[in-house]
DNA sequence: AGGGCTGTACCGAACGATCGGTAAATGCTG
DNA sequence: CAGCATTTACCGATCGTTCGGTACAGCCCT
């Protein structure tokens, strides 16, 4: 099997259990792979089987949620499907995110830029299409943090009350709150 | 040495690094015990360690946060002096919540029940005041989760983004957002 | 066409280290 | 002395990792 077969494998792992949480002998079963063959696809192992979920989510949130947001329509209409996108990839807030699962660790620090990466990646793509639609710089950028923290709260809340209606309220109302006040055609 | 004395030390080691992520000799290095007296005084082992944690955190909330919120002032000064509270609970966003650092691991289903309740409190502790300042029950309830929500993610966030003003920002925010359109004397 | 060579994919078995946890003996304090 | 607290020494299990080696594909050279 190839490489990239075995990805949403890891992904799925980690951001469910965390680094510590999922041990060698789990990604083996999971992939159906002996653990010297996991060793083979990654020399640099387990820290580099995060990594490689890493990317693999990076290119996911890249053409499933970057590229809409940088389509040709309204403000409004472009945010709505990023929501769309996101809740699919939390699969309505019953599946963590791998960013907030690789912050808490004994490895933390392994991660940290990389996790720090996607999550400037994120916000600074939301920024981006607010600024388009004619806000400042500062108060774009604060509103997409706000937006982020909005998803990534409601994850947490809604994992650790076992109830998942708490993400889709809540990212049912990022849409609108982004675009609050805003000239609809800039 | 105190069972007690050691609770704060408990708290922090998993609250940072989650429970898979902190070992017995970690404790035991950190408390300056060996590990069998660590079994002395938690006989249930590791998982009873993280309820006595939570145990503590659960006093401490509810001294420093819930009863200041049932104090006799208008409700923006209390939701204020919550947020002090809670920023120092969290050091203003540079220590994770024991709470989210549970929701993640092999063992998440152990503490799922116990880590329901601690958010039920706050949520209703907010909701409660809310409900006294004459918002209806449904509205009080929303508006207290998306303040845990906010808490939660900014949290989350500013450990991401290794910038803790993202949470100091947050959460500097949250008391008037309780309050928005409210009769400040009911 | 056929015999070697190389590279990829995979595996069972074992490594040293550390894991969470325990039994029994010893120290300290009253 | 009694009784709690701590220490020493140890347990089996599992951790992440590595070793040695097999099976099989494609490619070059004669």
């Amino acid at each position: 099997m190839a490489r990239e077969t075995h990805l949403p494998v890891l992904f799925q792992l980690f951001r469910q259990y965390g680094y510590d949480g999922v041990s060698l002998s789990q990604i083996a079963n999971k992939t159906e792979l002996g653990k010297a063959s996991l060793y083979h696809h990654f020399p640099g192992g387990k820290a580099e089987m995060v990594t490689a979920a890493l990317a693999y989510r990076g290119l996911w949130v890249e053409e499933n949620v970057f590229l809409p947001l940088r389509a040709d329509r309204p403000a409004l209409a472009r945010f709505q499907q990023m929501c769309d996108r996101l809740s699919e990839l939390y699969q309505s807030g019953q599946s963590p995110c791998l960013l907030a699962a690789l912050t808490t660790g004994a490895k933390r620090d392994v991660f940290q830029a990389q996790v720090k990466e996607h999550l400037q990646r994120l916000t600074g793509a939301i920024a981006e299409v607010l600024l388009a639609s004619g806000l400042d710089p500062q108060a774009a950028r604060q509103r997409a943090e706000e937006a982020v923290v909005a998803i990534q709260g409601s994850l947490i809340l809604a994992r650790g009350l076992d109830d998942f209606t708490v993400f889709e309220r809540a990212i049912a109302s990022v849409p609108e709150r982004l675009c609050a006040g805003l000239d609809s055609k800039p």
